[in-house]
DNA sequence: CTTGACCTATAGGTTACCCATAGGTTTTAC
DNA sequence: GTAAAACCTATGGGTAACCTATAGGTCAAG
């Protein structure tokens, strides 16, 4: 099957299905004569791991190796169970920080109720930001 | 001041001060020999408040955007209390996405205690994963 | 035989920086 | 006085997982 039926039929774009191709985790064959992509059934049943295994946290680079353990006639489980138990710390930590922020984010709402908004001057933009309290790490944008 | 020493003053990189610069969030003179950013004490105020703002969840972007009312004298506040309340329940849902992705983990970690790793086959990578109960959206990693 | 649907590959955008490079400048030490 | 250390510049590439746009080849149907 070509990559717009593969895709249909595991309910992904089709252009995720082409960046799978290229990151390799799958390899499909090639037509001949025009350079097709070309999937079998076990490219559909490796397209329905991915997406579980995503679902699961895990990243397109892990996916990968975890892949090729497999073709290789290797258990990836093992491996799979370590980036897990890694991995599960990070996500709770990055939960505490949104978290933190949430508190933040609503806390600077409920305190400015009612208060006057000031017009900006050489030491100040808009103080209801410069003077809410310190806290936490900035980091990215969520 | 030069760029690190406004850096330091912040307590931020070089790097990151030369970034807001670059994204016209912060505008330096600059010294007329040798082309080298030169800040000021505004400046360094300014920076605070660009810190402060990202702790509050507002990206580089929409700064530029909040310094950009303040710098023609407009108060930013309402368009501040906006962003902010737009923004609050994509993090609120961003948190539930988190909460369910590391429940999934959990879930997986306990309930493969004690199961074997199997070897792949041509319709099996690691069963572990295959066999696992279907949930919400895969999303990025995390 | 020409649409229209589908395919290809490449390049650039997203976010907030970090890092490496090459080369100019200033400061410090001897 | 000069050489090395420390700092400055601009540019380009990397991060994660795709999405979008471009230009051009292929194919089935009318």
């Amino acid at each position: 099957m070509k990559v717009n039926e593969l895709a249909k039929r595991a309910g992904v774009t089709a252009e995720t299905v082409r960046h799978y191709a290229r990151e390799q985790l799958l390899a499909p064959e090639r037509h001949p004569d025009n350079g097709y992509q070309l999937f079998s059934d076990t490219d559909l049943e490796r397209l329905n791991f991915i997406q579980r295994a995503r679902k699961l946290g895990f990243s397109v680079a892990e996916i990968r190796e975890i892949l090729a353990h497999a073709d290789q006639g290797d258990s990836p489980c093992p491996l799979v169970r370590d980036l897990l138990a890694s991995r599960l710390p990070q996500v709770r930590a990055r939960i505490a920080e949104l978290e933190a922020l949430a508190q933040r984010m609503e806390l600077a709402l409920t305190s400015w109720q009612g208060m006057p908004d000031g017009t900006p001057d050489g030491h100040s933009v808009c103080r209801l930001i410069e003077s809410f309290p310190d806290a936490a790490p900035a980091k990215e944008t969520p």
